[in-house]
DNA sequence: CGACTGTCTGGCACTCAGTGCCAGCCAGTC
DNA sequence: GACTGGCTGGCACTGAGTGCCAGACAGTCG
């Protein structure tokens, strides 16, 4: 297991690749567009063949979209700081909240963003990664609803998460209409409000 | 325009073809899996070129998920038939429910569902298809909730729509848990009802 | 009847994503 | 200096999907 940062010197050259690869395609990406460009001018560009490419990445938007599987992570374990006084919803709106947003500056954010929702294979994915997270977090909503363990049936955490992220892809959307004037985090806690009937705790 | 059923010669023929290949389509997906069906096994096994097949499907997923297109139209039809007396939720809710399910029996459907949640591509359009139907239902949910025509902030409806989708896909895959036990509009109800926190008006 | 038009058809060649296989390279080890 | 193991590029392949072209054929007009 590592333990420090420097592992191998394999292991800092790959990242190093890695970092590289996802650099010289974004900037291809956000200047001829995700479908114009394939693979080879990925590759070529990167320096590296295209065989080598599907030993970073498994797929050409796994490039984009290779960040949101480790965050997934990073909210379910926030989601199970939470205390346990708040609610399913209050729980998973704070952990979303307070995730770590990894990634780049404001304005790049807002053209990955166009892109993705511009992209359908691209959104997708994205939506594949969200049922992923929804895979993630509902084992702690049932917990907190206080559902048994043997209890196959009962849907309540699976509709509230799966919910949940809705409203986070709605709000995403949103944001992305509005070339990012409104913050995230107010047009989540709209969609929440309308979908609910009420506001959720702060 | 065609007001007799039976138009051209042209137009029946064209009609029995798609109707034989999403058959034979279907039969060989429910044998051997979808993924392990190539285009080529489906136009041989149909008695058409590879070429041909791509003027009836534009994907191999929309064999499976062609219908679901013209659903969408349907249920937003019966959307708009709903008395105005009856809030977002639950004339969602009553279109959904009177929507005529077009095609098979309930074994077959089943075997259709379970496909349909295993395997990722598919998953991926039928949400994809979800999207269109959102786009389609919006605009009746925004008049019903008197949000104004050019007020393009208000997420509200998308909010609404969106999680009701939602609430119907995580009901299909509890359905499908469920090997059919458990009847959908039950099931969907439950998931409503989870997540609004009281149960729709009947 | 024959010419014409529009639509469907099969076949060929092509692009692009993704995979399996193999031979070679090279850091770290004994 | 030989050995191991992970990485690399190159090659060939499958499978989806598209563009193009020539031929077949129903329906129409003269």
């Amino acid at each position: 297991m590592p333990t420090a940062s420097d592992q191998k010197l394999w292991t800092r050259t790959r990242q190093a690749v890695y970092a590289e690869i996802t650099q010289t395609a974004m900037d291809l990406f956000l200047e001829r567009g995700f479908e114009a460009t394939t693979i080879d001018d990925i590759a070529a560009a990167a320096g590296i063949s295209r065989r080598s490419f599907f030993r970073y990445f498994g797929t050409k938007e796994d490039i984009v979209l290779g960040d949101l599987a480790a965050q997934g992570e990073l909210i379910r374990k926030e989601l199970e700081a939470r205390p346990a006084a708040e609610d399913a919803w209050t729980a998973l709106l704070n952990a979303l909240r307070h995730a770590p947003r990894l990634g780049q500056d404001d304005a790049t954010m807002l053209k990955i963003s166009k892109m993705l929702y511009r992209t359908p294979s691209l959104r997708a994915r994205s939506i594949e990664k969200h049922l992923h997270w929804q895979a993630l977090l509902t084992p702690e909503i049932r917990r907190r609803l206080g559902v048994a363990l043997n209890d196959e049936h009962d849907l309540r955490a699976d509709a509230i998460v799966a919910c949940m992220l809705t409203c986070l892809d709605v709000a995403g959307e949103a944001w992305t209409r509005s070339d990012g004037r409104q913050s995230l985090e107010d047009l989540v806690v709209s969609a929440v409000t309308a979908v609910r009937g009420s506001a959720p705790d702060a």
